[in-house]
DNA sequence: AAATCCATGTAATTAGTTACATGATTCG
DNA sequence: CGAATCATGTAACTAATTACATGGATTT
């Protein structure tokens, strides 16, 4: 009675490496570059070791399919393409409800047991966070001018455009981290105000 | 030369804990209140299968401890609370760097993958989760003033007063929810205008 | 009477991270 | 000549989800 998974049930990493290649077919590899900085803030985080497992599942089930590329003193290189089946089983996939992303973020963590800690320390903490907020803004937004230079075109695209998807997410990602920034710069000014009154207010 | 987890390293759900009960004294199945909805948007999200088996590990650790009380006709309930030695070790943590979240959100899939399917269907969807955020964030305000009730105080809190890292996070919670809102109206809104566009300019 | 809450756990499986392993090419 | 990039994998482990398991008390 030992269960043994569905071999035709796909994960979220899966979908994603299928949103990838329904664009256009690529190695393991390049996929690996969309789930890793600068990019995996566009779509999904993963590592190397997990997509490759990954590509052998979806190929198993029929969904993807691969062409070897045969190259001189190296090891083959393997060009991943959606097949029409795993084409439909995206395209259904993605008018359905995406299931809720799990709030994990150490940095509330961090925040909800700040009392604990130096105030003016923890704002330095908070500060930091800004600015990698903003350094990641500058890296994403790079990152759009690039593509369009790429692919000649000015951003916004249509939205009935091949990259609009991908629009919408910088747009997304650079909101995001602007919120950030904001709650931080609040958040900062709230803990100096604290650590800044005259040491005899406050406890040893 | 099968090895073994470092007994003292502590995992994040394990600090969320620590967190929660550097606050006062609660049992696993309370901890776990704060850990799913409405709650967890504020935290960390964990089951309670989850959570029973890390305090435990936190037990054997030294870092918290518990006494059983004993109850007629039920089973004994176990009141955790955090030791001298786990206090010490949050307070370290709390100023430490916190790690990077991985960037995993099926709607950003969705979106990147939107351009195959049918843009009034769409657009549904993503009206569809904004009117979840809004209700998040009705969810979540109502929990603000449950707090203030319940601890006879008014939003904001003095920056070192203990709900004061509650206070962020929730508003950290609405914030972020609003900025997702607002995107998902304005992806609603380019959806929407290809939808709209003529049938003859459009691809069957 | 049924559903939900209180309360605590374990088992099985999937997902994700970190480390190990290899080797050519290209760039500075 | 050393580092980074291209390129693909496996092994070991930690973290998270889903399902199984139990049972009294309270609410509808």
């Amino acid at each position: 009675m030992t269960a043994v998974r569905d071999p035709q049930k796909v994960s979220s990493l899966g979908y994603a490496l299928m949103c990838l290649l329904a664009r256009r077919d690529r190695s393991g590899y390049e996929l690996s570059q969309f789930t890793r900085p600068p990019r995996n803030f566009l779509l999904w985080s993963a590592g190397h070791s997990q997509i490759y497992p990954e590509l052998a599942r979806l190929t198993k089930a029929g969904l993807v399919e691969f062409s070897a590329v045969a190259r001189t003193n190296r090891r083959d290189k393997k060009i991943y393409s959606l097949t029409p089946k795993g084409r439909a089983r995206l395209t259904e996939w993605v008018l359905e409800r995406p299931r809720p992303t799990p709030f994990r973020q150490e940095l509330a963590l961090k925040v909800h047991a700040n009392w604990l800690a130096d105030p003016a320390q923890a704002a330095l903490l908070i500060r930091e966070q800004a600015a990698m907020a903003q350094s990641e803004i500058d890296m994403i937004a790079a990152h759009g001018r690039r593509l369009e230079r790429r692919y000649g075109i000015t951003f916004p695209p249509a939205a009935d455009h091949n990259l609009f998807g991908t629009y919408a997410n910088i747009r997304y990602a650079i909101g995001s981290r602007r919120q950030l920034i904001e709650w931080c710069e609040w958040l900062e000014g709230e803990l100096l105000s604290v650590a800044e009154a005259p040491a005899e207010r406050r406890p040893a």
